[in-house]
DNA sequence: AAAAAAATAGAACAATTGTTCTATAAAATT
DNA sequence: AATTTTATAGAACAATTGTTCTATTTTTTT
């Protein structure tokens, strides 16, 4: 009953590939499977259909996202510089795991309801996140923008944009690119 | 050898809903045919096959986007203002070919080359208007980030992302939503 | 009214899809 | 050593895909 948790990791490992690349819909359980050279009820083996391996991707990368950003969230300090962290934080972790984070967005509108749902509420934490942070700015009088929601979705755009057209063989360093994505973000909010 | 045009658009127009909502990958012929009750044979007599369909749709829509933004871009003015013109107009076109756009954005890496190529000098070309107006701006000495790309990014991350989320049935009117983003955007990059 | 062109439908195509079934090799457990 | 579990492959499935072919109706042109 226990499956060989190193093999079934290979096979994410290769789909996520795949899915990033040429996305859910474009990518069949034969890519995946010709990939690696193993045969394709090998993958059924170890995933009982397609957006079961979706989902494993979800768990093996994206899903604890919002948990880690709550940890720095919550945390103590001053509140501005505990929000420059948190934006630190979330582009790190979103390039750790660029590919899965892309077939995250990407993919979006194409996945069963199951799937759909799933996606909806990451996303929607990650916003009430950020939202909850506004707040909390704006009773210190730091935030200029009234709609705080807006302004959480202008900052989930520039992170979210970045991991499209970043490519980590450029001649743009990370730490470059964060630091004017966080002055940009910093600089559109407050007053 | 002449084909009605009417006819023709009708077919593009659903074609356009059903990519938007289901992707390019995701949308069959088939499913084209029925969602406006003709054949799939119909289809074809319009469209040489699956990816003529889709740049038949780029042009009908985002194609002459940049054109329209260059027209802005190199208009006369004080150039602040002018910046926010364009930023408005981009944001105007966007919203006026919701479903186009998103296809253009979410499907960019399933197409064919051809299609590739095409969708990616459209975005280079709109890439390109904002980097120069950058240049410009910062010869006023009013830009304050270093990194122009990056900039160009940034901006254009707001108004793509604004595409996704905006709801046109939902609360917020797009007036309210394009002040909130051009303020975010002009207080994000300016001094 | 006759001829040509355009618009349509429907059947058929080979290829590909997600999935299942059966069978066998390898490993772990008893 | 015998037995059960896990891991694998390969063939087959019905459904769906993009596309083509043939045929018929409708419209336009002559």
């Amino acid at each position: 009953m226990t499956k060989n948790r190193y093999r079934r990791d290979e096979l994410l490992e290769i789909a996520i590939d795949l899915f990033a690349e040429k996305g859910y819909v474009g990518t069949s359980i034969r890519d995946i499977a010709k990939a690696i050279d193993r045969s394709v009820s090998n993958v059924y083996h170890y995933f009982e259909n397609k957006e079961e391996l979706w989902l494993a991707i979800l768990e093996y990368s994206v899903q604890g996202l919002p948990e880690k950003l709550r940890t720095v969230a919550h945390s103590e300090g001053e509140p501005l510089e505990r929000f420059r962290k948190l934006l630190k934080l979330h582009l790190e972790e979103s390039t750790k795991h660029q590919r899965e984070t892309k077939i995250f967005f990407i993919d979006e509108e194409r996945l069963s309801p199951k799937g759909k749902i799933i996606n909806k509420r990451i996303q929607k934490e990650i916003l009430d996140i950020y939202v909850e942070q506004f707040r909390l700015l704006q009773s210190h009088n730091l935030v200029r923008t009234k709609n705080l929601k807006i302004l959480a979705f202008n900052v989930l755009a520039t992170i979210n944009w970045f991991l499209r057209w970043y490519d980590p063989y450029g001649d743009m360093s990370k730490e470059e690119i964060y630091d004017e994505i966080i002055d940009f973000v910093l600089h559109g909010m407050c007053k």
